[in-house]
DNA sequence: CTGTCTAATATCAAATATCGATTCGGCAAT
DNA sequence: ATTGCCGAATCGATATTTGATATTAGACAG
């Protein structure tokens, strides 16, 4: 069975007349006459009754015409659907990103893209950085947003913001309303970082520049989450060092408070596999770094 | 597009490698590559990347293997379909049928028919003798059991039971007791009918055997339905003339009495186009006719 | 019985698919 | 840098398939 019998196919059910089938075919009536025998062949069932009152469908070559109709339409969905994935206008666009990114603009640029691709698909996940690193080489990330500097070979890579950290603190804690804190002040204080786990390298820039202040903290907890560190600050347990995009964060309880003398910064990085022509994926890169930097 | 262009783009999709994709569809390789550059060609994109690194399937690549793989599986499932349609065994097989059927076994037929045929979906209306005749000349039925006499040309019919009529009796009637009635005695009782438009046919002869037997019935109520007629007399309405089927319908306050010499049958016919060979249509009279005569 | 209409068949030409042989290009080993 | 090797593309020839023209066969209607 070919699509050119199911095309001739329909033609017949629609005109049952040969001639005139063949006519709107472009093609003789002779031909016809044979791929619709053809047809019937290979489907194992006269799916017409030729005889001199005409050409009727059986009720094998009714229960045909739906299906046949639906083969042809599929094809073509098919090959539109293909053509515009290599175009970047339709498929998916597996997209893994750290929670924090939901307060840096993430949302913006995404539904930007999303208004300039309506077909394509976006599939958010949020995941760790060393979750999305992992994803990433097993192929079941299209791009990625991490807090690692630390970029395996086969990826591109760009800044695509750049924060500095503040100090999270409880309403009522003493400090809370100074203008800015330094390192030092914290001192003895119970900190709550994200695990080693979940961002290694954040995890150990801390703890170096806690020492480079003359001083060790006490990691009282180590959470999963950013938002888990904000949360238990904003009920009074400890204080923490957060990416400035918390702030906007909007959690009862938490105060910021920019840190003095510090150069400590939380980098956010876009990265993907290199030499790919994922037409998608270059144009969501494209607007990224044109139109719409991520806020710090 | 043709089929071949489906089986080799998914035979090449899984082996990721042209000599080999092209030794499991038994071919050479040189045609694998021409058949999958007019894929591309027709598609309108690349779907594959070929370099020294092997074959890999680009993003379009990826979202046409689901399609492809479904376009075949479409295409011989509609294939046998339609071959299992011819043989009886699938599609559909519209039967229309006056209510009293309902007492007279036609459950158990299209019950035995259903446990032979599977896959065959058996669509039930319940109709008019008069709706059946117009629905079957306009083929949006294939098989009908009607109550009259009169087949139009064109259709084949046998008789699938033949009933004496009874009369039915509210409990309460002095006569409800009686062995046997006779229908003089049933002068200047209120007899309920259904209409004439539903059965002319009932409704012509049972008028003229009342006028037989010296009497022209006092016609209070014309109905639409055989149940109508007998839940009107159990609520003390009259009495009736009904096919002996609906003694067993039972309604509470109806009883049902047999006619005393008269030769009044209710006669059931199945009828359908003569001359077409839907296998499921003569699968399904060979059992009415043989195996399960319906109950009179 | 003949004329007309429609589908099937026969025969041939053109298009297309496949094959074997060969070429090209990229990588690895030397 | 050079050579060898592997895999895909290309070439030329052959085989198959597809469609066109001409013709035949069959079924009515006049």
């Amino acid at each position: 069975m070919e699509f050119r019998h199911l095309r001739y196919f329909l033609a017949l059910a629609e005109e049952l007349h040969f001639g005139r089938a063949a006519q709107r075919l472009s093609i003789s009536q002779p031909p016809l006459s044979l791929n619709i025998q053809q047809l019937e062949a290979s489907v194992g069932a006269r799916l017409f009754t030729r005889n001199s009152r005409g050409v009727q469908l059986t009720a094998a070559g009714q229960a045909f015409v739906p299906a046949a109709r639906a083969l042809l339409e599929q094809a073509s969905a098919a090959m539109r659907e293909a053509r515009e994935v290599a175009l970047g206008q339709a498929g998916e666009l597996q997209i893994g990103f750290a929670g924090t990114l939901l307060y840096c603009g993430l949302p913006q640029v995404l539904q930007r893209f999303q208004d300039s691709h309506p077909r394509l698909r976006l599939v958010l996940r949020e995941l760790s950085s060393s979750e999305q690193l992992s994803e990433l080489v097993r192929d079941r990330l299209d791009l990625a947003f991490v807090h690692t500097p630390r970029v395996p070979p086969g990826f591109e890579q760009f800044l695509v913001a750049s924060q500095s950290l503040m100090v999270c603190l409880p309403r009522t804690h003493p400090l809370a309303t100074a203008a800015s804190i330094h390192l030092q002040v914290l001192q003895a204080q119970a900190l709550g970082v994200v695990s080693r786990t979940v961002s290694p390298d954040y995890h150990e820039r801390i703890l170096a520049e806690c020492e480079l202040a003359g001083w060790l903290p006490t990691v009282v907890h180590e959470l999963r989450h950013w938002l888990s560190v904000v949360a238990l600050v904003a009920q009074g347990q400890g204080v923490a060092l957060v990416p400035q995009a918390l702030a906007r964060s909007a959690l009862a309880g938490a105060v910021f408070v920019p840190l003095q003398d510090c150069n400590l910064r939380y980098d956010t990085r876009c990265l993907w596999h290199s030499g790919r022509d994922q037409t998608a994926l270059q144009d969501f890169v494209a607007i990224l770094r044109n139109e719409a930097a991520l806020a710090g």
